[in-house]
DNA sequence: ATATAGTACTATGCAATACATAGTACTAAG
DNA sequence: CTTAGTACTATGTATTGCATAGTACTATAT
């Protein structure tokens, strides 16, 4: 019980620097709201919450990764659309070589035998 | 330059969770001292700091993940080897698990059409 | 004997971000 | 007008990596 709480906790420790790769990562592919992008984390089993996802957003909107529009919802209230940037693709390339670096390291520390 | 600023510090942040994996992975290979953990992670790519190191090691052996004992070392202060126990060893089994899930996610959300 | 260098460990404040929570606002339906 | 569903804003808390300061042990040089 204690157990599988803290490996919640771990995992959540572990969504830190990712997250903002992820929502690059998606917009990439295409513009998006936030209530979207909640739900294409959630069906690739990466849980966020708008507290996280908001302030994330609106960090990377300031250091110029992402852009926004508003647009008219078809029954709701407007959503803020965002786009990713030049330097927001610049940034993702850069992310990309991170991420491999640090899946090689840990098959490394995982695989290889002590020295 | 402020790009790669930034590059390390999403890097720090996915390190955060992800130390706790590679500790106890190298400790499952067999007992280490501290500076010796550095020396592997560092060998790996994985850079940390004593600052990083230290408390996490002791939050470990609170949480019953590790044990240590002291031992004379060949030419300097004694040094603590740490060794992970048997729950350590099963919270290993769990992040592998964890770790696994993240890697899967990624990869969804980076090379699968939005809908 | 004392000072220095190398090695190893302890303590703590700071920075960054995920999360929980509270709230505002818009639109449609009751 | 009220309620429900949807979307966004704000902020305090918890956690952990990092920077920094310090203590302690052993060997070597002065």
């Amino acid at each position: 019980m204690n157990q599988e709480i803290n490996t919640d906790n771990v995992k959540a420790q572990m969504r830190k620097g990712i997250l903002e790769y992820s929502i690059l990562s998606i917009l990439s592919k295409g513009d998006e709201y936030a209530s979207s992008l909640i739900k294409i984390l959630k069906d690739a089993s990466m849980i966020v919450v708008e507290g996280t996802l908001y302030p994330l957003l609106t960090r990377q909107k300031n250091q110029g990764l992402l852009n926004y529009r508003w647009e008219e919802s078809p029954q709701g209230p407007p959503r803020k659309y965002y786009s990713i940037t030049d330097k927001g693709r610049e940034m993702l390339s850069e992310l990309d070589v991170t991420w491999k670096e640090i899946i090689d390291s840990i098959e490394i520390i995982r695989n290889t035998p002590n020295q």
